[in-house]
DNA sequence: TCGCGGGATGATACATCATTACGTTTGATA
DNA sequence: TATCAAACGTAATGATGTATCATCCCGCGA
């Protein structure tokens, strides 16, 4: 087996460190880019960041926590979407829902492996996938420009779980 | 160039064609399977198949000439599931909207090259994919169910209308 | 330090996509 | 032709996502 290589975090990992992985990298890219990470955009980003399954927009909301006001929806797709454009979060098309992104890991971004039984999400490295993609855009005469994909099944925890 | 394989229908192709074949495979599939297609259902099925752009469930809702009456999105989302069960429409996550099935090919419905200008959707042989997929789930320690892969940019025609 | 300009916010309303619930009709078949 | 499950018709509601606009706040130059 190669366990190893999973890019599904492991039962008991150390989660606070993914959490300030992902701020850390945030505040890196807005630096870089000389965007600003405000209170809002944080706030949303550290609820996406609290779980490695998709959230929807309005599970969001709910967990907003704002001094006792809810803030309105707009307000959480508009820091989804400037995270998205920083490609620290990215859509579940499938699930309408929001993951953060897991790491600058090469080809990342492109290829989510989503279990159905846990609802974990994990992005693994997508260099073969995306060179069969561009394989077959060439032969269909097709203009690449972005591709995501999506595949469902179980991951190695509830594989193992639901019975080898 | 390999435009002879590709999966984008021609400019001038002839889509009366297209869709009384679409429907004749419907009927086929019916038959086979012993499952009733109904005038709802092959009246969704005739507005889906009209375009080979996706379109939304609603879109479907306003063109459904139906006696002066409207019918409610349940009839439509209805017979959109009960087709794509059967295979004859898949559902474009990213776009919310539907496409009819292009034909029985290998690999189908898993892989979707959507045209981000002229909105065409075409099914190419998605074996290749399918075996980098495997692949990966392989390595990653997940247990495969089912995969989608969206890909967007530019379809032929766009592609050489842009300037090649 | 003041004021300017553009981006971000707060709030309301609305648009779009999809499902649930329930009683009625229809069609296969025994 | 009696029966029963599947499909339909209808209304209501839930879930997701945008448009608009006035206001606020921050960086930056005078």
């Amino acid at each position: 087996m190669a366990a190893e290589s999973s890019p599904f975090p492991g039962r008991r990992h150390d989660h606070d460190v993914c959490i300030s992985e992902g701020l850390a990298r945030a505040e890196e890219i807005c630096r870089v880019r000389r965007e600003r990470l405000t209170e809002n955009r944080r706030a949303v980003l550290e609820l996406v960041l609290a779980e490695h399954q998709p959230v929807g927009a309005y599970d969001i909301l709910e967990r907003f926590d704002w001094k006792g006001r809810r803030p309105a929806p707009a307000q959480i797709y508009r820091a989804l979407s400037f995270l998205e454009t920083l490609g620290i979060v990215h859509r579940i098309a499938s699930r309408n829902a929001y993951v953060a992104c897991s790491g600058p890991k090469e080809g990342h971004g492109t290829v989510f492996l989503v279990c159905t039984e846990c609802g974990t999400v994990a992005e693994p490295n997508g260099a073969g996938v995306g060179r069969s993609v561009r394989e077959l855009a060439d032969v269909s005469g097709f203009e690449l420009h972005t591709h995501v994909l999506e595949v469902t099944g179980l991951c190695p925890e509830c594989s193992q779980a639901s019975g080898v």
